[in-house]
DNA sequence: AGTCCAATTTACGAAATTTGCAGAAAAATA
DNA sequence: TATTTTTCTGCAAATTTCGTAAATTGGACT
């Protein structure tokens, strides 16, 4: 994978402040033809460096109940703990930690019930589960995938 | 904001794979006009249920250390210390949360340095800020945007 | 400098998609 | 049942995407 030079960091700027931008528009804001857009994009998508996603607000979906979890394991665990965790639905990240807790999980679950369950049943009877520590989204502040500083 | 049906959840279940899929090739799944999916998409749009968007793999564009901080704020401080923490753009989640910590962030840097600057210059330096845990990523098992069951 | 090579960019036509509407159909309200 | 409102369909025009070939650029090596 070839590194990305100045005219990509752009490309992924103007692309993360509207991700239905086209081609067209990106080319004149760069002052360069499609193809060149189209070519660099095509490049990264195939290099995984982003993709095209919807982003949906998911109480506006009826998913009401925002947990982050964090979780210790017993040692040698947590790889197969992190790989059942994968399978969930309901679990949008999931990620291995130095600190407090050896797993860290975000999960959106539609109402308290389905928390609980989840909670109790499924990751209560996980093996090598050592404690959890459940922390509920009272509100949220920001969520933004613009990482890039542009222009 | 009206409540969504079926055929809207079948609209972001058919997004959510591939947030580049055209209004044609979503009609003709759904077996409904170009037109029909193009109303209920820009509805969607406009009533800020979801956004398109790119992903962008923060390895992949230079920012290496990847961190989720909890933060215990004392009383009456915590939404001046969320806005504080909003305009950073190494910050791309900031929720307030029950638990064992006030706020939880989610932050990308370049490098330690960059971490260590934010945690002991920045953080350190917030009125009303009485301890933080940082915990780094150490891998990433999941990171997914597919919240609804779809089929 | 001059030559060669590989990668990138440009150019352009064809196919596909989006966009703007107008009228039909369906649903909600009276 | 009549009326109003909302949703859906079907076009045509404008725009974008896509495939491809030609032109350009930037080194590496003489």
């Amino acid at each position: 994978m070839s590194k990305l030079d100045e005219m990509d960091f752009s490309i992924l700027g103007f692309l993360q402040e509207n991700g239905k931008r086209s081609y067209t528009e990106i080319a004149k804001l760069l002052n360069v033809s499609e193809g060149t857009v189209r070519t660099r994009i095509n490049r990264m998508l195939k290099d995984g460096v982003f993709e095209f996603i919807i982003h949906m607000d998911p109480n506006k979906i009826g998913l009401n109940v925002q947990v982050i979890i964090g979780i210790v394991t017993k040692l040698g665990h947590q790889e197969q703990i992190a790989t059942t965790l994968n399978q969930y639905q309901e679990v949008r990240f999931v990620g291995a930690f130095s600190g407090r807790h050896d797993l860290i999980i975000q999960a959106y679950f539609k109402n308290n019930d389905d928390l609980v369950h989840f909670v109790n049943k499924e990751l209560a009877n996980m093996d090598g589960v050592i404690s959890v520590d459940v922390s509920i989204e009272l509100k949220q502040y920001k969520d933004s995938f613009s990482y890039i500083e542009n222009q």
